[in-house]
DNA sequence: TAGTGGTCTAGACCACCTT
DNA sequence: AGGTGGTCTAGACCACTAG
């Protein structure tokens, strides 16, 4: 929409849109989101870079200073940009932090929040399932990583999960590097690719045999499954990921409203 | 904090803060938030009813309508106000869709949201457990109410579910009345009291021979816990409600980031 | 001291809704 | 036509950070 009626100069100025146009239009503020927003998704600015201040992102996009703040302010609220006050504006990181608070929701008895200790168990690429394809959004034919972990929380084993990432968008992910903890910051250290957002579908499920050998349980026992898909900055579907979890010493959580 | 330091006269408007204080003080819209906040949590608004416009808040309050125009647009963000662009700014509402968007999270595996019909297996009120007491921050020998219900969706057993208030918010609750599917448009509607957030936590267990019963499944079959506790308008836990799911037909859903 | 974001104000104009 | 919220601007001053 906005990227239909805007273009850019060499400035990046504001053109090609009547701020007086009838109907339609759209708000100058949502313009300046849209712009920002593309140049993090082309990764003109790199994570934890400064942008350049208010006044001179007015200057260069033709509006006032206050139309460029709340479009900051709106990104800062989507948690794509981080702002301290007298420092300036900064591109968001996948840091230990944000990983934990964002895109970790099992946490201990006590409250307590800790990283996980991953063991790769298997990786291939493969050409996609028809449940992949829908799943991550590709094309028929398309090739696939996965990988295949258990993960220790407290040195427990408590979590096998299974990650599948199109291999078009990840070459090579899984070959000769060893993965860290981390996989978001990998994704966007690497890869450029920013993981903003996951959608979870959570379902009590019984351990298989295999998952209860690999977790310590009988089989049958009851484990936590979440399914989830990991969006990108230009909210694409780019990676699918299927945990079974111990429940029995941790819980998921979530906040509503 | 911003109430200690802030009086409203019979006007309302705001006094008592020095604009120059030096340090700690508060910006005069997290005052303005407060003060409406108040207002909220007396039921000086009701429901659904609209508050006065921005340029009479400012005139009241005696503040810029900018500065008004900023509180509300964050209360917005907090679901606590609906602004109505050529109409006016509303006190949300308990609706039905709210309910079902925001506070109850099992949909179909077409991703169909529907809303249960629920059957009252017990009620009754008697002294606090510990543990409840503790979840619900009450005093030794305070007295509560619980309410012991299956829900169907699509005319299937799907959930037993516990919920546990103070009987001193809530007296006579579940006494001749019917209770509603709704219950948080009762407690608003009945005894003005706002449930504005939940925390859950999620874990996978196993059926109870009654649980089982009810749920036509077979003794030990996995379930999907709930256990949820709902904020205030001034963020006290005022419920406990633990439900158990059979998540062979439903997922639970949340968002990240 | 200079530069950044944070707060606050005042005013103009627009889009929308009601009457 | 009159009132409401929505957008946009311009400018002042404050608080924080850096060199």
């Amino acid at each position: 929409m906005a990227k239909a009626t805007t273009k850019k100069t060499a400035a990046g100025k504001i053109t090609g849109v009547s701020k007086r146009a009838p109907g339609a239009s759209v708000p100058l503020y949502a313009q300046v989101e849209e712009i920002i927003r593309q140049r993090l998704i082309d990764n003109y600015w790199n994570p934890g870079e400064a942008l350049p201040s208010e006044i001179q992102l007015a200057a260069e996009l033709g509006v006032s200073q206050g139309t460029v703040r709340k479009a900051l302010n709106d990104m800062v609220a989507e948690n794509l940009l981080v702002r301290r006050q007298g420092r300036g504006t900064f591109v968001s990181e996948h840091t230990e932090r944000r990983a934990l608070f964002l895109f970790f929701n099992l946490i201990g008895e006590d409250g307590s929040r800790t990283m996980p200790v991953s063991q790769v168990k298997a990786c291939e690429h493969r050409k996609a399932t028809a449940e992949e394809r829908d799943r991550l959004n590709l094309a028929k034919g398309a090739e696939v990583i996965t990988v295949q972990r258990v993960r220790s929380l407290r040195g427990e084993p408590t979590i096998v999960d299974r990650v599948t990432v199109s291999r078009a968008l990840f070459p090579d992910l899984g070959g000769d590097v060893k993965l860290p903890e981390n996989l978001y910051r990998f994704y966007q250290g690497e890869y450029g690719i920013t993981i903003t957002k996951a959608q979870e579908q959570v379902r009590a499920v019984s351990a298989t045999p295999e998952e209860a050998q690999l977790l310590g349980l009988e089989t049958g026992a009851p484990l936590l499954e979440i399914d989830r898909i990991s969006l990108s900055l230009d909210a694409r579907p780019v990676e699918w990921r299927v945990s079974r979890c111990n429940t029995s010493q941790h819980t998921y959580v979530a906040e509503r409203g």
